[in-house]
RNA sequence: GGGGCCAUCGUCUAGUGGUUAGGACACCGCCCUUUCACGGCGGCAGCACGGGUUCGAUCCCCGUUGGCCCUACCA
């Protein structure tokens, strides 16, 4: 009776991995994580024209860059190979094993039936009931007795199968998240559960909702959270478990994700694929905060978290305090500007070696040559950054000599004043930063001069321009030799 | 058209039948500073509207408006 809490993620690979679709992921790990049971990937490859290989591998890639590593599910990159003992965990390849078997068994009990009728039959009797102002039902109010439901028709001509839907009472699910939802039954119709097969007889691909629901119980999943685009779905299966005589699974509904002006999240509101995410320089633990913190408001002892302090959660701390409970019912905008915040401040947090397989992705080839120490003191002064990316720009003076100066600043620091100290500069041996530190510190007195004076022009000598980490870890990542070749021009 | 869901600062949200309606991000200002940043401090800003219930509603009920979802032999 004590069965291990199951979820499991089940994106349909009809083109990019979707951050909302990551953001349902995340809830789904976050869930099996914190009750110390299994997170299952599963492909619902059954839109039989958008479903491609390609994109499957876009979702597993995804998947794993975001940390979200499941415990069932197919291996990455081999379409034939899978773990765990529920496979396959591609729904084309359970047809004749799973889905076929479970229609026969409906169809057998005289709980599904055969419909033959035509997509131009079903139009042209949608358009007959909607010309009366009325709303079409398949087999339902005006349509009623149109359909093939007491037919009895078998299998000899190709046929669609259709599930005998309650005609009477409500469905009521009990979501975890929205609460009790009622659904009259007599606003559902007989759907189509498996489609009019291409051969002359047999069963054709089953459709979404019924591979759906063969599938979470054969996965023994306990828990099926999912975007509350579902919720309509939702009665649909439930009749179906009913007509199976299988038990429900718990039900919780998250809510959308929608763009900065309240419209679904789409292309135009700039990226929506995990991937652009990846390339914009964005930690992959940031983006499972942002995306958690999303409709979902950690509970501290009770009480919200509060500071920022504790808004940056680890990924132990979101475990821990993940709860349904405190998930939110509407749907909520993006912000990339709080995304940017937290990036921010988790590369703050990082050590080097955590943010270095990162950011190498970011960097030229020159970077993998760089010994140890050197990556660390790159990266230790480039964690001002908001993003990876960024973080790359401020280490591109280290791999060319500038070529272009910014005029102004030329014009503003590379004074007559300061070319004899430049010249001292130059001939410095020692660059450990105490060292640098005071004989800049000799030097600038003795010309009554500000560090901000030499600091500058050096700047402008070695990066081109008055920005750079601070003067003395520009000049160790360069080293003596270089700045002596670029300040070397000016003086 | 029908069905479903939702509604607190610009955004994410906390919250209670009586609160100065709390926090975070963003924004603005000040401070710090060897540049850019970081950081510190402070500030601006909200209960969608209309009815009820009540001594009293942000909170409870109804309605309106608005947004989103579903309404496929898509998922």
């Amino acid at each position: 009776m004590n069965r291990p809490i199951v979820t499991r993620f089940a994106p349909s690979p009809t083109g990019m991995l979707h951050i909302g679709g990551v953001r349902t992921a995340l809830f789904c790990w976050l869930f099996a994580r914190k009750h110390g049971g299994r997170f299952i990937l599963r492909v619902e490859d059954t839109d039989l024209t958008r479903s491609t290989d390609d994109n499957i591998r876009i979702i597993e890639a995804g998947m794993a860059w975001c940390g979200l590593d499941w415990d069932e599910g197919p291996v990455a990159g081999e379409p034939s190979r899978w773990v765990g003992p529920h496979g396959p965990y591609r729904q084309m390849m359970r047809m004749d094993s799973h889905y076929k078997p479970a229609v026969q068994k409906l169809l057998d009990e005289g709980k599904a039936y055969r419909c033959r009728c035509t997509r131009e039959d079903i139009e042209a009797r949608r358009a007959a009931v909607e010309a009366a102002g009325k709303v079409f039902q398949y087999n339902r109010g005006l349509d009623a007795g149109k359909g093939c439901r007491d037919k009895g028709f078998n299998g000899s001509i190709p046929a669609a199968v259709r599930l005998k839907m309650p005609e009477s009472g409500d469905i009521v699910l009990h979501d975890l998240i929205k609460g009790d939802i009622a659904f009259p039954a007599d606003s559902l119709d007989d759907w189509i559960i498996a489609r009019t097969p291409d051969g002359a007889d047999g069963i054709g691909v089953p459709t979404y909702n019924f591979c759906v629901v063969v599938d979470d119980v054969d996965m023994e999943v306990t828990h099926v959270i999912r975007g509350d685009d579902h919720v309509n779905n939702t009665p649909k299966q439930i009749a179906l478990y009913a007509a199976f005589g299988h038990d429900l699974p718990a039900f919780a509904h998250v809510p959308m994700i929608l763009g900065a002006d309240g419209a679904k999240l789409s292309k135009r509101h700039g990226a929506t694929s995990i991937t652009e995410y990846q390339a914009m320089g964005f930690l992959p633990s940031a983006i499972r905060l942002a995306l958690a913190r999303l409709s979902w408001t950690p509970k501290i002892d009770g009480r919200a978290v509060e500071t920022a302090e504790e808004e940056l959660l680890t990924d132990a701390e979101m475990i821990q305090l993940f709860d349904l409970a405190d998930v939110q019912k509407s749907a909520a905008r993006f912000d990339m500007a709080k995304l940017e915040w937290m990036n921010q401040k988790l590369i703050q947090r990082a050590t080097w070696q955590e943010i270095e397989p990162h950011l190498a992705a970011f960097m030229p080839d020159a970077w993998k040559t760089k010994p140890d120490d050197w990556k660390a003191k790159a990266i230790q002064c480039t964690q001002k950054g908001k993003n990876l990316k960024e973080m790359a720009g401020f280490l591109e003076f280290c791999w060319a000599a500038p070529t272009e100066f910014d005029e102004k600043a030329v014009e503003k620091f590379m004074t007559d004043a300061i070319k004899p100290v430049l010249r001292e500069v130059v001939a410095l041996e020692d660059y450990a930063h105490d060292a640098l530190e005071a004989a800049f510190n000799r030097i600038l007195e003795a010309h009554g001069l500000k560090l901000k004076d030499l600091a500058q022009a050096l700047r402008v000598a070695l990066c081109g321009k008055p920005v750079s980490p601070p003067i003395f870890d520009t000049m160790a990542l360069l080293g003596r030799e270089e700045v002596a070749a670029r300040v070397g021009k000016w003086v």
